[in-house]
DNA sequence: CCTAGACGCAACGACCTGTTGCGTTAAGGA
DNA sequence: TCCTTAACGCAACAGGTCGTTGCGTCTAGG
């Protein structure tokens, strides 16, 4: 926090003011969220919105980034497939949750017209990609992987099959799924 | 067309609403999209498109639908990755058609929060798989493909890294990452 | 206790939304 | 060719939303 004044009140305001985001992501598509409607769901005055968030786009790449932060530990198990079953599953529990459900929607949603959502998006995946760097590199020193296929390559082999069911396909996804995935790509 | 009267008049109309929407997309988030923005760069009064159309959502469905009915003609290659190939070629052009990318985009966006939108994003999914259900009956029985992995499975693992490439990572979209997708997947 | 940064409040003009009544145009059948 | 009427154009509307401004109030932090 870099503010000159950070304390209590403001502090207050602006964790409500996230909140109440998040709770309007989740019951309305994006483009129907105003900054009115944020600031009255805070129990804030509209204006107090105003000035601190410049636009919606501020505010949402703020709470976006405030919930990308909390990285996925990497797990070390002994085993490439049960360090990936750990991550794995630990993304399927941020799909189902609401709120991250929301944002990668709107992220891909907005990508397209927002310049700052769309580089939110990459440095969130390369991010992802770097946080499992060291368990490829684990797993080829142990022999479990060759050389062939990519660190990148088997990221986007791996969670794809996620991104597809949540966005695309909307069907179930559940660890029995991401098992199977783990079982395709490295067979 | 059920209208009574289809003919000349109704007929331009629609086909400059429907336009209209189309270049609308490309250009702005849907969310920022009006009935009125789309009448006016239509050339057409809005009351005609507020008579035709009750919401904006049942114009783009209408306009989703008609673009998704041109189904992708299912090849016969000879061989398994020859007919991959060229779908999933097609695939990665109609991504990289404004038009198709909007609308995809778009179905992702909205359908956590419309249940029309939602099935129609299923149901264009099954029809694909559907139309792949061929290809795969010729290979096995060629030999090529082992009854392992299921044609659901195949076709998620091969078409998710697309739709991961467009809409979340949003790295580039090249034939020769189709052919390392289909060589990683069937070896 | 005092100062100043942050917030609450009321009001505003500008814009966007969807609807209605009525006049005008042009399909499509006779 | 003419006639009917479905479909469109037009103007006006009430209601709502948007972002801003000036000013008074509160409270964090020294």
């Amino acid at each position: 926090m870099n503010s000159s004044r950070p304390g209590g009140r403001s502090a207050r305001v602006k964790a409500a003011v996230h909140q109440a985001l998040l709770d309007e992501l989740v019951e309305k598509p994006y483009g129907r969220i105003g900054i009115e409607s944020v600031a009255a769901r805070a129990g804030v005055h509209k204006t107090s919105v105003y000035r601190r968030w410049a636009t919606l786009e501020t505010l949402f790449a703020e709470v976006a980034e405030e919930l990308a932060v909390r990285e996925v530990p990497v797990p070390d198990t002994g085993s490439l497939v049960g360090d990936l079953r750990t991550v794995m599953r630990s993304s399927v529990r941020l799909f189902k949750d609401p709120y991250g459900a929301a944002i990668s929607r709107v992220l891909v949603a907005e990508s397209d017209h927002s310049p700052a959502l769309a580089e939110m998006s990459q440095r969130h995946w390369e991010r992802g990609v770097a946080n499992l760097r060291p368990v490829f590199a684990r797993a080829r020193a142990r022999g479990e992987l060759g050389p062939e296929p990519t660190d990148e390559r088997l990221v986007e082999a791996l969670w794809a099959p996620l991104y597809l069911r949540r966005l695309v396909n909307r069907k179930p996804l559940t660890y029995a799924y991401v098992d199977t995935v783990i079982a395709d790509v490295l067979g």
